[in-house]
DNA sequence: AGATTTTTGCAAGTTACTTGCAACTCGCAC
DNA sequence: GTGCGAGTTGCAAGTAACTTGCAAAAATCT
């Protein structure tokens, strides 16, 4: 028949913790993975913490899920549909704001024609200060 | 007289583990903690993980060295003096290599006036395959 | 030299994951 | 629908990378 499970798709077993740390991504946009493990508690709340990371990293395998580092530490987890706009983490306020990958063409461009580097702009956070901190 | 110590002139004192730490960072050019740690042994076999610690933080504090994020979980510090490229890193291979901050100089001049976002690139590293891995 | 204050070493604590393993359950086969 | 086998889960223990509390030791100040 025709619908079939995205997640059968890929060659996963469907299983309800699964299912709610793929929906729990895409629900808080951008979360670590102890965020992810809070949302799936509020439906699941049995859900153990390795769980939670085991899922990530299968989702990540199958290309539904990624990560990006933040500044430090933590990984966050994103969507893959949503890996259009690049982060820019703010070290004053820790606030974390989005812009699309365009205003990074260029830079990329250039270390691509320079030096062969290809980069993946949306795999980590920009730092500096935002326009709020500048002030 | 003329030649005061430069941790004096930033009002630290002069132990031989703080100056180590410093000539350490020094000669990596940029290291890890657990790295800069061994080295230091190498001339002073004694010295505390938590000693490294907490001397890179007060040397960070002064503004002589400065941490950047390479990829996942650990810092990795530099003397304030080489902070003027930044750090392409391979997730094929795991090499970092430099790049002068000029080439990112267009990409800062975006963010910074559609965004109003400053920009540290040497905060940061960037991810991406290097020229060797991509072939 | 003596007093004062910073720094060090050590041990224990914390945080953020990772791993081993037995019990369970999903999906296919019958 | 029942049964089977591989993929998953929960739990507990383990690891890595720092951080913190404190008393002893060392570096300036006078």
């Amino acid at each position: 028949m025709a619908g079939k499970h995205e997640l059968h798709e890929k060659g996963l077993r469907l299983t309800p913790q699964r299912e709610l740390v793929l929906s729990a991504v895409r629900a808080l946009g951008h979360a670590t993975p102890e965020e992810v493990a809070e949302k799936v508690r509020q439906t699941h709340p049995g859900i153990n913490l390795s769980t939670v990371y085991r899922n990530l990293e299968t989702l990540e395998n199958v290309g539904l899920v990624q990560h990006t580092h933040l500044g430090h530490g933590g990984a966050t987890y994103h969507a893959a549909e949503e890996l259009t706009h690049l982060h820019l983490v703010c070290g004053t306020c820790g606030s974390v704001g989005d812009a699309p990958i365009d205003v990074a063409a260029n830079f990329v461009q250039n270390l691509s024609d320079d030096y062969g580097f290809k980069t993946d702009v949306t795999h980590f956070a920009i730092y500096g200060t935002c326009a709020a901190c500048v002030k």
